[in-house]
DNA sequence: CGTATAATTGAGATTAGTCAATAACTGTGG
DNA sequence: CCACAGTTATTGACTAATCTCAATTATACG
């Protein structure tokens, strides 16, 4: 339980496959594209430092995030023969790219990198399992708690949690307008919980009610 | 664009190993457990026959589905050492039973076979994607109408579609309330886009109109 | 056929969305 | 370093969608 407001169960498989081409690192600017929808898989991307933004946009014109990359994890791994979504920086950022080809070559000449890939996937889909329960069943403050300690576990910054993205963006990716996003950061302030030095910091003043206010709207008194 | 109310791209793989396990298969009647969350991953099973459903429950009692299973599909794959939910059969149903260990040695033996796997992964976060857009940007209406297309797709059986689940289940696996589903389908109904003969079999009238819903609300006229 | 369960429908409450105004930030150029 | 302009975030008032609670109807099963 309690998955989604987590540490990950120290299951983010850092990725250090031993072929060559591991040591090449990209650097990327803040908002640089890193590949875009319906390119084909050339690579997969280890991140290595900053965050990556995964942007999906809909004929309507109606948009999702779904997902947010910390360092440690894969992008790109498991669309197929093409990206499933835009990806870009949302600071500067730096990625490993490990080529598709040799990757699922040295997967079939290494078992133990086949089995190492097999766990990272998994790692994915309990991601993106934990992430359908908030969007599922949550309400909009549950939701923006949950986000918060996401981040917070995942930056591993402490309680001072930086938030490089937009209020549209995790909207997007929370499944709420904007104002709901604010307005439920506003909450957490006024509770109490959270304190803010400009819009893209946020400083955990009671992490035990805001792990709560991600379970249980209620908790939050 | 439309991947959650299409036919999954051909990419269901069936998942066919040559090691002697797999011919065997067991039947499980309706409403017959097939393991519990927290079990240990002793077995992955590939759907043979019927349709199973994953169920999570969380300790308010929110209730969530993360998904049927069809045949084709693989249930308790990616979840790591324990499974993330629980699973039933829904209607009497076969599965084949895959031990864990044996799929990992046999993956190790065959790179042919890790490749599939990761494949596998691969469509399974492909569908995970689908829904998260479905939980994260649909309207109640949009949600019906794309688990009617899903459902019709998947079964391929025509446009009669049977549903084996509660509306309950409907609900917890679309992320609304029981009331909402079948006022939806009401709806669907008095459009004329599709016809009712119980609560557990709907034959869809209009495709197209249907297909639209599920994009987008306005078109349902 | 009767009873328990499930589904539908209705009325009212609640939540989140929309539209609009204000405030706060960011970055640029003086 | 400050002022300005454009952008982003916050807040408010109102609207619309979904949920909740309750009653009714339909279904399924013994």
């Amino acid at each position: 339980m309690h998955a989604s407001t987590q540490l990950p169960s120290g299951s983010y498989h850092a990725f250090r496959p031993t072929f060559p081409v591991d040591q090449i690192v990209r650097s990327l600017d803040a908002h640089e594209p890193l590949f875009f929808e319906d390119d084909e898989v050339a690579n997969i991307y280890e991140v290595v430092e900053g965050m990556l933004r995964a942007t999906k946009v809909h004929i309507d014109g109606r948009r999702q995030i779904p997902a947010f990359a910390f360092p440690g994890d894969l992008v790109g791994f498991g669309h197929g023969e093409r990206y499933r979504f835009d990806c870009d920086a949302l600071m500067p950022a730096k990625v490993r790219p490990i080529p598709r080809h040799a990757l699922l070559s040295a997967a079939k000449a290494r078992p133990a990198l086949a089995e190492k890939l097999l766990a990272a996937a998994a790692d994915q889909i309990s991601n993106m399992h934990d992430h359908s329960m908030i969007l599922c069943r949550k309400s909009a403050l549950e939701r923006v708690a949950s986000f918060l300690c996401t981040v917070r576990d995942r930056t591993g910054a402490g309680d001072l949690v930086r938030l490089p993205m937009s209020r549209s963006d995790i909207g997007d990716h929370l499944g709420v307008t904007i104002e709901t996003v604010s307005r439920n950061i506003s909450r957490l302030k006024q509770h109490g919980i959270i304190g803010l030095s400009g819009p893209t910091s946020v400083r955990i003043l009671d992490m035990r009610r805001l792990r709560n206010a991600a379970e249980d709207e209620d908790t939050v008194h």
